[in-house]
DNA sequence: GATGAATGAGACTTCATTCAT
DNA sequence: GATGAATGAAGTCTCATTCAT
């Protein structure tokens, strides 16, 4: 039995499995995905799956788990630019990179929802890992505490809530995007659907305050 | 011939059985959602389903068919609003009825990652039919237009974007729910989720505005 | 309820089921025949297949029952032309008529061997009916005696054999047919295949008798 | 990986599976042969059937391969026959080997008729392999020329003609024995089927030439 | 560890047949 | 007599899983 560190870089079968899972996960789908055209994938023979995981989902279970980190890895750079170029800039990079993130996962990650058991696998995986699309929430508002403290995001902003509008946007325009088609979004301006995120979430939608009357009333 | 108005609710065995079907769905998950389980819930036999659906994908379509209205539904009477009681209680109100419809629906919708022939159908649907997660977001868009034009809103806000901001941070929680079950969400306030996550799209990030030095250096 | 005599030509209901099942087990065959098809082909609903036909079984038998006169009917005349034209062409004549029978019958004939439920009720049928392919041959052979009785066949050739010869000869060549497609056949001259076989028949195999020894030695 | 030359014969499971169709076709008929008592008369899983054919229809295609040559291995050594035993006694032997072959073979090829698509596919079987009932035909017309070369079959006979009237007339015997049980045959004399078909087939119909005139007047 | 033929439970689907209207 | 929705047994076929090699 060769021993193999948790932390070797996985080049062996069974990573070779876990990484043909996720490609027919994502292009036939949980419902089509079938063991045969995984070992087919992977290159090796059907039964060798069972060497390495205990059954199917426990081998879409793995696929689950290598995509944990993706959502933190997009985000992972962010607390450390607090302070340069500007919020706007540094926000509309995390949208483009949330945008090209979603579009990757979303197709695997849905299928979850397809399959309880598989869900509550899921879930028990995340119980002792951490993980999940929520967790990119945090980098985001880590980076905005840090803007607020240089005062270049409003004290009064909850960076956790605007980490969830900005996040959210983005994984429901891919949502859509994967359920209609690529199709025109309905934005005023012409700029990418990052840049017009961004930029409508840190105008907010309070109209400016109105002149106080004593200002114009004196004389 | 029995005759039945298009208004009224259908009672047929169709009906009972994308009723059957979207409870097993919802409950079992496309993956384990079999023939003979939606007909039993139905109360009827296996055979009947294929009297009424060309097989089964055809069947999870219509129930997919009788969720398309779900998304207008719930912003219909948005627009009508405007200039009524205040933006944030009724935005705060919009955000709460799309948490307890994604969290309806999401269930169900998902699984259309699962098969990609099931969402092609679905996308076919969509082309006929219109509708879709995304046609919430014009009601919503109407609506801040209106008050916009009546100045509770800022002119220079992109509306349709700030419903993709509202509506897709509803998506994510309860998909972030669904995944790892009921969580304390990290906002910064005690008020629902709908709220905070109001709160922050009217407040926007931007800082107040610097006081300008003549204003304060003028003794 | 009306009443039909066994005699009235048969244009009801029934008459309509049998043709259509006809048409339909010609185009489909047995395995493809349903009796929804039947139904739709012969205008009518499913369930009134059965207030005519114990079952479908039944429907079937019925057609062979429609089509047994076909192969008497097809050399009926036949005896009665001894003495007239020539032998040939009066062979000629009803292996062609023979060629095209088998052409129609061989398809829906044939569905018998698929079943040996259905060629036992077929065998009841032909018990109480009489009929059958052999039947043919009996109007061949009483046509070939007649001409024997002429002097136009000869007298020690079996009537019965050379009928047997000849159709079946047909019924193998249509056989043959259906089953490669139409296909050059290997004769070897160029009239129609009637005509050949005929013409082999007649001739017989047999080379002809050597002159005798004296009839050539004798100067 | 096991050594099998393709000479062996084939004890594998797909072997087995053919032979059982063959049999339970032969027993039960296409419309009742299912996958499941095929694969009992195998001794393997249902699903076994599927590892070596692509479907059912597949694997009746693969009985009707394995049929293919037994037309021609019937009268595959008739041509070495000539000029040895009689010609009558030569025929005769084919005539009855035929009838064995069309007894064991109508069913099971009979059922071709039974189903359109099947049909199509033996055809494609035929247009790449070659064989098919006509191809019995081709070795008897050898015998027949070559005794023609030996003066023993007159030199104006059809070879191939005489090939079908003397197949097809055994096809239809058996044809006929299927259909309607065991039956006396209407033949003259009491000689066997095979027998009497042959004689009559050499003798032809044509009565003998009348006596030439001056054969008789001479004095 | 790797293989892949074999397994067999169970999925989807068909279709002959019934029966209330 | 006619209808056709409903039935449910039985069919074909799939696919996760096992195990002898």
């Amino acid at each position: 039995m060769t021993e193999r560190s948790l932390s070797d870089p996985p080049t062996g079968t069974r990573a070779q499995l876990v990484d043909a899972a996720e490609r027919v996960l994502r292009t036939r789908g949980l419902a089509r995905a079938t063991t045969k055209e995984i070992a087919r994938e992977a290159g090796c023979a059907e039964g060798t799956l069972y060497l390495h995981f205990a059954d199917k989902l426990d081998l879409v279970r793995a696929v689950h788990e290598k995509l944990l980190p993706a959502f933190v890895e997009v985000v992972r750079h962010l607390p450390g630019r607090a302070g340069s170029g500007t919020v706007e800039a540094n926000l509309t990079e995390v949208a483009d990179s949330a945008l090209r993130l979603y579009r990757d996962l979303l197709p695997v990650g849905s299928s979850l929802f397809a399959d309880p058991e598989l869900l509550a696998r899921y879930r028990a995986l995340l119980a002792e890992r951490g993980g999940g699309p929520q967790r990119a929430w945090e980098p985001v508002a880590a980076y905005l505490r840090a803007e607020q403290a240089l005062g270049r995001v409003a004290a009064d902003a909850d960076p956790a809530a605007a980490a969830a509008l900005l996040l959210g946007a983005c994984q429901q325009l891919v949502f859509v995007e994967l359920m209609t088609g690529p199709e025109t979004l309905p934005f005023r301006d012409r700029r990418t659907p990052a840049a017009v995120l961004v930029a409508t979430l840190q105008r907010g939608l309070a109209p400016p305050p109105l002149p106080r009357p004593t200002d114009t009333e004196r004389p």
